[in-house]
RNA sequence: GCCCGAGUGGUGGAAUUGGUAGACACAAGGGAUUUAAAAUCCCUCGACUAACAAGUCGUGCCGGUUCAAGUCCGGCCUCGGGCACCA
């Protein structure tokens, strides 16, 4: 056994050792019990980040716990392949995106393997190869034939100067990134899947989700938006011409005074045609980015058609609008508008000087008040101006109304969802061809079996512009049951490829099928999933919905994917920058610089290492290569070895949270485990004695009691709480109470040897290198990887005293050590004899003592 | 703008069910060891008063509930994530 802890020549080792016997290959074993644990796979953007490494270390963690409790354990890994980042590096690197990606993966597995994570690489996939993309374009067909899938007109970003379509992130302050043009709203002909058949089940099975974050479910919730509301229809004066509208308030439905419809709606077109004005509003509406966050942000604005509707309970006629934040793919693309009881409504009616009717008020002894030349009043309450609904609570009002309109015919009570269905269709070239055809006459067909794949040709060149695909006049060339047709030249999303990988990993090479069911059902669901919080809606949302998909083609029996959920937080690293001459930011990367502190620590002097000169400060912010404040992980592995870097990922935050990148932290770490590393080499010195229960001294006792509380909290933190730092930091705190603990008499060592294999143990998942090293240093039989998780002895719990706390109006005023079975009289006595509380109670009158047994004793005085 | 989080010493964080605020670590200061340095070990470490004991204040801000609030309720402020074509 090695004097000293020497990381690089152990993780080499350890790590050629795993490899070599296979560790981590699983098969199916119905004798054990599964624990399939996935960590969101990566996108091979290069090398790995800190975020990565943060969340496989989690994953890791979880995974090697769970083996030590005896499971058989599946943890795969593989690629997120396709996407927009593999394009633009080939254009800049003038190469394909398909050699950029396999260099990328080739590298990335590397670098995972040096961080020791334990995963059964024979499951490896990755979602570009053909094999993987085949099946995905199968289930399409499928959802297509059985009338999942349809196609309609939607709106994407245009750069009529590139004549491409932008990603919203290639939309910078409204002009496309390359071309700068000004980026207008385009309607094309895209592929949507009806997830919206499917919202109801969505939401409902959210409840079973008990090991989600409420956060995440809630988020979930809120998106798909269920609402109870009334589709009306509006009649036009001039013609006629009916046309509907969807309200969750019908309780306002008297205080109508405008609608208002989008762009896009039929009347805004024809009111377009004979007037220059709101033609060139109409025009306008388009000029802004398709995004959400754009749409509620920018100046709300509109134009009066010059056409009316009558309200069908009052016979009014009201005006109807244009208005820019009404969008047409959402609902009817019409909104009546009541600006006395909803705010949006209220600013446009106050900017345009449209009518203003107050229809509710506030219920009798509420303290609301309603201020309608300043803000809309949008609380419910009761209805007044409106006729025979005066006096009616919201929901009667609602029923109310909804019963009249539906008598008159022109209402319908509603279910409706903010989810809208989702559309699968990029106009890119890296990513899973969509297997639809057009024939001749414009008919569109599925791709039939046989010609699945339909492949993407990976050896191409890049022009910048256009898709590889879209490009070459021959590529969608092909026949279909023997007549000439087009192949669809759109990609899919690639959330479609990565909503369906946890399943494939369980037969990650069955060419028959998607999925086999038997491989599938054994381990499915995953039991735990981890990856950031960033995913919390749309890729949790679409695996959700895909596996309920694959459920009802029979091909799993389960209803949800993902059992446990863990969100972890980003990591962030400190930023320093300079100003160029035109007052720009140069950021300038961490290790560049060099700090002074003063006695507090905080930085007083920052300098660059190369040339001296000052550089500022900007804070913590995500790692990022926009602000050049990356840490490779492969530096710090090299300087400190993985399982620091790991044991300082797990310890510095609590997994949920973000995570300050600090180097005097990975220092800290690493002499930790130099300490453990010096503990047990001191414990083998001494050598091996058995432990005799009965003849403990009392510090023994206590000692042992430390152990076996640290156990018992550490099992809590990993398996429950999943809290990592506390449970590290219960490891650090047994680990200075056992280096300061004598070794002189037989119990001490027997003590330390039962301390040694517990604390190796309970660091295996964290620290894997380190504890496998130190388990065969110390002659322990077989593989720590498959060691027995160490047991609490409840025997070693038990106090014989207790810590009480005095508080004499709820202010601490002393600390007891009382007998464990001492009743209230006896801890009143002590508490009444220390003078620190008969100070405080003296001339006072005892109104009330609380005691809360074993505890607390709280004296109310006064 | 909408939805979801977070805010505690010089710093990262702990306090699990409303019951000792600051575990564990980092930084800093002091000391031991050393020819010296590194490494290691020991001590101090929320603010203020006191300098033995102890007291007052203190968990983003304002207010409330309770014997007792970092924790529960109401109202704000600031920062972060998501908003459907980044992944």
């Amino acid at each position: 056994m090695q004097e000293q802890y020497n990381p690089q020549d152990i993780e080499s080792k350890v790590q050629r050792y795993w490899e070599e016997n296979q560790v981590f290959k699983v098969t199916e074993d119905e004798n054990k019990e599964k624990y399939y644990c996935l960590s969101m796979f990566p996108y091979p953007s290069g090398r790995l980040h800190m975020g990565h490494v943060r969340n496989y270390t989690i994953g890791d963690v979880v995974s090697r716990f769970q083996r030590l409790q005896g499971k058989n354990v599946m943890q795969p890994m593989g690629w997120d392949a396709f996407g927009l980042p593999a394009e633009n590096a080939a254009i800049k690197n003038k190469t394909a995106p398909a050699k950029w990606t396999y260099e990328n993966i080739d590298y990335m597995r590397n670098q995972l393997k040096q961080l020791g994570f334990g995963y059964d690489w024979d499951r490896e996939i990755a979602t570009c190869h053909p094999e993987y993309y085949k099946w995905e374009q199968w289930f399409f067909t499928k959802l297509y034939e059985k009338g999942l899938v349809y196609k309609k007109m939607s709106t994407v970003n245009w750069d009529p100067v590139d004549q491409t379509v932008l990603a919203n992130e290639q939309v910078i302050d409204g002009r496309g990134w390359r071309s700068g043009a000004v980026v207008e709203q385009k309607e094309i002909p895209q592929w949507f899947i009806k997830i919206t058949d499917y919202a109801q089940e969505l939401l409902d099975d959210l409840d079973k989700l008990e090991d989600w974050p409420e956060q995440v479910k809630t988020m979930q919730r809120n998106w798909i938006g269920r609402s109870e509301g009334l589709d009306i229809e509006f009649t036009r004066t001039d013609n006629n011409e009916k046309f509907s509208v969807y309200t969750t308030r019908p309780d306002t439905f008297m205080g109508v005074t405008y609608l208002a419809v989008a762009g896009g709606h039929p009347i805004a077109q024809e009111a377009a045609k004979n007037n220059d004005a709101i033609a060139m509003f109409v025009e306008e509406c388009k000029n802004t980015k398709v995004a959400e966050a754009d749409m509620a942000t920018m100046e709300k604005k509109g134009i009066a058609t010059g056409f009316y509707a009558t309200h069908p309970l009052t016979g009014e006629q009201v005006p109807i609008w244009v208005a820019n934040f009404v969008l047409m793919h959402y609902g009817s693309g019409a909104v009546m508008a009541v600006p006395a009881h909803d705010q949006r409504d209220f600013e446009f009616a106050t900017a345009y000087g449209l009518d203003i009717k107050q229809v509710i008020a506030p219920a009798e002894g509420s303290e609301l008040e309603v201020n309608l030349s300043k803000e809309a009043f949008t609380e419910k309450g009761v209805l007044v101006n409106s006729g025979e609904f005066d006096g009616l609570d919201f929901e009667n009002a609602f029923n109310a109304v909804a019963d009249k309109l539906e008598a008159l015919g022109v209402g319908e009570r509603k279910v409706n969802f903010r989810l809208r269905d989702w559309g699968v269709s990029r106009q890119r070239y890296w990513g899973s061809p969509i297997p639809m055809l057009s024939d001749e006459n414009g008919n569109e067909l599925a791709a039939t079996e046989d010609m699945l794949p339909v492949r993407l040709p990976e050896d191409v060149v890049m022009n910048g512009v256009t898709s590889p695909i879209k490009a070459d006049p021959n590529w969608a060339k092909t026949t279909i049951n023997g007549v000439p047709a087009t192949h669809e030249t759109d990609t899919f999303d690639t959330f479609m490829e990565s909503s369906w990988y946890y399943a494939r990993y369980c037969s990650p090479r069955h060419d028959e099928g998607m999925l086999d069911p038997a491989a599938a059902n054994y381990w499915l669901p995953v039991n735990q999933y981890i990856g950031g919080i960033e995913h919390a809606i749309l890729h949790l949302l679409y695996s959700r919905f895909f596996h309920k998909l694959l459920r009802d083609f029979g091909l799993v029996n389960s209803d949800e994917p993902f059992e446990r959920l863990l969100c972890q937080g980003m990591v962030l690293a400190e930023t320093f920058y300079r100003k160029d001459e035109k007052g720009g930011d140069i950021w300038i990367s961490p290790s560049d610089v060099n700090t002074e502190t003063d006695d507090k620590g905080r930085v007083t002097k920052a300098w660059h290492k190369k040339d001296g000169e000052p550089v500022f400060s900007s804070g913590m912010s995500k790692m990022s290569k926009s602000k050049n404040n990356g840490i490779d992980p492969q530096e710090v592995i090299a300087q400190y070895g993985a399982d620091t870097v790991r044991l300082f990922m797990m310890f510095t935050a609590p997994p949920e949270q973000t995570l300050e990148w600090s180097d005097s932290g990975v220092e800290g770490a690493h002499r930790f485990l130099k300490r453990v590393w010096k503990y047990a080499v001191d414990v083998k010195t001494v050598g091996y004695q058995a432990l005799d229960k009965s003849s403990l001294t009392n510090p023994q006792k206590v000692l042992r009691r430390e152990l076996h509380k640290a156990i018992a909290k550490v099992s809590d933190d990993v398996e429950r709480r999943q809290t990592f730092n506390t449970a590290i930091a219960a490891i650090m705190e047994l680990s200075n109470k056992l280096l300061k603990a004598p070794l002189s008499d037989t119990q001490d060592v027997a003590i330390a040897n039962e301390a040694l294999e517990a604390l190796i143990i309970m660091l295996a998942p964290i620290t894997p290198h380190l504890s496998h090293q130190l388990w065969q240093d110390l002659g322990k039989e077989g593989d720590i990887l498959d060691a027995a998780w160490p047991k609490v002895d409840e025997s070693a719990l038990v106090e014989d005293e207790k810590l009480i706390i005095v508080q004499v109006n709820g202010k601490l005023r002393a600390k007891l050590t009382v007998a464990a079975d001492a009743t209230q009289e006896q801890v009143e006595a002590l508490a009444f004899a220390e003078p620190n509380v008969t100070k405080f109670t003296e001339g006072a009158t005892i109104r009330k003592v609380i005691y809360v047994p074993g505890k607390l004793l709280n004296v109310v005085a006064n």
